[in-house]
DNA sequence: CCAGACGTTGTT
DNA sequence: GTCTGG
DNA sequence: CCAGACGTTGTT
DNA sequence: GTCTGG
């Protein structure tokens, strides 16, 4: 699945590779946590279709929630059941939104032994994860303040990924990153965007388990780390 | 009809 | 065990 | 995702 | 808001 990501990539070589209209600022991060605010791409409507990047709360609120405690456990979204769940529905059809990132980390095994890893492409290009976006109204001392919140995308891990873990963010890029935030596309070009993510290749590679802790965040945790950083790079592709 | 839920992952 | 915070 | 808290009354 | 359970 996906619960933490880095997103390290300078701005300005994702200005390049993604297009949207800001020059924003952003720090490099290596320890992305669920609650806390990351870089999100949308795209506006017709005649100009910009692509805008600004920064949402990840873990979801839907707009008819009570309070926000239901985001904790909207932090993944499963592509398969997308279009049935009441949570993600409208969301679908109308707010499809892409984090940007460019590696996740995934836990393996048991108790002490459970060991953080984290997973690149092999050529350190930036990506995007398919995500969904909503706009929850907090209400707290008389004001109400919006609050707009996303979730990203799960499918079935690939076969490089499920020595780790069964679950994986969609990953998207070119033409299906197009077609995703596209306000115009049909429930036919979403679904076959969600299948049809390009075939970059992954590595993953076993990192300090300080990345446990979502308070720390440096360039150490995407450091490899142990005896074993050589060999797990099946070439296996994305989806 | 109304009331109540609405989600994911992994089982540490 | 379960929920909240990061 | 993991880490860490998890409660009340009433105020030294 | 929208769907499910009763």
């Amino acid at each position: 699945m996906c619960g933490r990501y880095t997103l390290t990539t300078p701005a300005e070589v994702l200005h390049d590779v993604f297009g949207f209209v800001e020059r924003p600022n952003l720090p490099a991060r290596y320890n992305i946590a669920p609650s806390q605010e990351a870089p999100v791409m949308r795209q506006r409507r017709q005649p100009k279709g910009e692509r805008t990047v600004q920064s949402l709360r990840w873990g979801l609120i839907p707009s008819w929630a009570k309070d926000a405690r239901i985001a904790s456990s909207l932090i993944n979204a499963r592509a398969e059941t997308l279009s049935s769940r009441p949570a993600f529905a409208k969301a679908l059809r109308q707010r499809r939104c892409a984090a940007l990132a460019d590696g996740f980390y995934d836990w393996s095994g048991e108790g002490a032994a459970r060991q953080p890893y984290l997973v690149t492409r092999r050529d350190g290009a930036p990506f995007a994860f398919a995500g969904l976006w909503d706009r929850w109204i907090e209400r707290r001392d008389g004001a109400a303040t919006p609050v707009d919140t996303f979730t990203i995308v799960t499918t079935a891990a690939n076969e490089l990924l499920r020595q780790l873990h069964p679950r994986m963010p969609v990953i998207l890029t070119g033409a299906a990153l197009d077609a995703w935030l596209d306000p115009e596309s049909n429930p036919v070009r979403i679904a076959a965007a969600l299948r049809g993510a390009p075939s970059a290749a992954l590595r993953y590679v076993p990192v300090s388990k300080r990345v446990n802790s979502a308070r720390v965040d440096e360039p150490e945790l995407a450091a490899p780390v142990g005896p074993e950083t050589v060999g797990m790079d099946a070439g296996a592709s994305i989806q």
